[in-house]
DNA sequence: ATTATTGCAAAGACTTTGCAACTCC
DNA sequence: GGAGTTGCAAAGTCTTTGCAATAAT
């Protein structure tokens, strides 16, 4: 996180994409923010570019997710938030607020690896393992 | 799955929720019907019921699902999808498809389970496991 | 120059709400 | 009888769409 414009620019021109403002700003809103949702991205970058369509984030958003430079996250609302992809991760989610945190733990996501390949689901091929924890944030 | 009038009402009873048609019918239909949105349990229950208000079955899907009986399943497009509680398992999906399956291992929960009561999560308290599956279904 | 991308404003999909009328216990 | 539910229709929230104008390579 924390990406640097050269990064941002990178990460976007990797994935065959234009560099341009609008989407330097919604990477960047999504890095910095903790799991934004469209809205929460909208507000961010009209900070600094005012006149930011809400349609434009939208389209950029999809775009990023359907290049994969970004995830999808479904909540229990329906409202979708965004994430930087990084590495494999879990996301631990308080029944009574809207907070979602990240937590890296590649020996839970290879034990889990593991067992599915010994035992297989019959009719079906797993391509990706969510994993999410519902429960207290203690602090 | 598969309940008998005398189950449906039960469960809804034991819930300390009145016993009406409506309520009968949307339990019915979410159990009958393979997570269905809530689109889907208005279709159902009409079949039966034509004057069953949309707004009704909203209300009642929420009811069940604050008091336990059946779970909001969260997707990928934001639609919401219902199922009837049963035992702990997993969802199955395909990236290409709206299908969501069930899939059953104890085995896997408790794996799961154990690791992280071995290896505690700083500043949460997991209370579930939520697992999801993408990939392909074979058959 | 060419093609992708943006802004805008309207429409769309899904869900929630308020309240009078009605039903279940 | 009285609290809990329903039907209805309207409003709300979030997201998508179409297209002319604009900007990136």
């Amino acid at each position: 996180m924390e990406m640097t414009v050269e990064d941002l620019k990178k990460r976007i021109k990797d994935a065959g994409l234009r560099i341009t403002p609008q989407r330097l700003a919604v990477l960047d809103a999504v890095d910095r923010n903790n799991h934004p949702a469209a809205d929460r991205v909208v507000k961010e970058i009209r900070k600094n570019h005012p006149n930011v369509a809400t349609g434009t984030v939208y389209k950029i958003l999809d775009t990023f997710v359907s290049r994969g430079i970004i995830r999808k996250i479904e909540t229990r609302s329906g409202v979708m938030r965004y994430d930087t992809i990084l590495q494999k991760h879990l996301h631990l989610t308080d029944g009574n607020s809207d907070r979602i945190e990240d937590y890296f733990d590649d020996e839970l996501f290879e034990l889990i690896q593991k067992y599915l390949q010994h035992k297989k689901i019959p009719g079906f091929q797993t391509a990706d393992i969510k994993i999410k924890l519902t429960g207290k944030f203690t602090d």
